[in-house]
DNA sequence: TTTATATATGAGCATGTATTCATATATAAA
DNA sequence: TTTATATATGAATACATGCTCATATATAAA
């Protein structure tokens, strides 16, 4: 199933109750995105990948801030990086998720 | 614009940068749905309407937890309430987030 | 008015979290 | 190997958050 048709579903939840896992998931999901750094960093990613200086330099963040929230990012796998040298690229790897940010965002601004 | 139309669109941010009040109003919606016992009541309420004690007894959680937790998602308008004698009667206020929870939770059974 | 029931509220506490600082690790160049 | 650059990491700290307890408020019934 492709992302455009989870997309398209009515996401009525059939099931009534939620299980200690899901309801794990679902939270940590959600935390990730709770937070403006972590948003800026992904709303920055969601285009372009970038090196975690390059970020820090964009966001006016501190290095160290950065590079702790994308380990954050990364073991909830919605972030990946890529090395070229000494520098690793970082992009959004969880596409589903980006789209509710994204909507969550959208949501935001134009109300 | 209805809901079903908003859920199809693509969701990518045209504008680059992302403002304080956006970021913040994005960051406080998130952090709503970030907590399990705020998951569980929204779960519960996004089929019918609740009292309060129901709300706790169903989902065994203190009288004062609830509560506390249903201001917090009044005041981000998640929730309203009807009242009927001394009982108050909560239900979900907004269709779109409600749609974020159950695309995360479907996201989160579904792999 | 008194009593009972439903809900709200504030304080206190324990736990979680984001940032900063100092430093470690890793890769590449000299 | 030495040096430089990029990133990661652990500890410390300040702040936020969720729950509980005790109590207040609000509505209705007696």
């Amino acid at each position: 199933m492709d992302e455009k048709l989870q997309s398209i579903e009515v996401h009525n939840n059939k099931e009534q109750h939620l299980d200690e896992e899901t309801l794990f998931v679902v939270s940590q999901t959600f935390k990730a995105l709770s937070d403006p750094t972590r948003i800026r960093i992904l709303n920055l990613l969601c285009t372009d990948e970038h090196s975690v200086n390059d970020i820090a330099e964009i966001l006016d963040l501190g290095q160290s801030t950065v590079s702790h929230q994308l380990r954050f990012l990364k073991n909830l796998r919605l972030v990946k990086y890529r090395r070229e040298g000494t520098t690793l690229y970082y992009s959004t790897d969880d596409d589903h998720i980006m789209n509710l940010l994204m909507q969550a965002i959208e949501h935001a601004t134009h109300n």
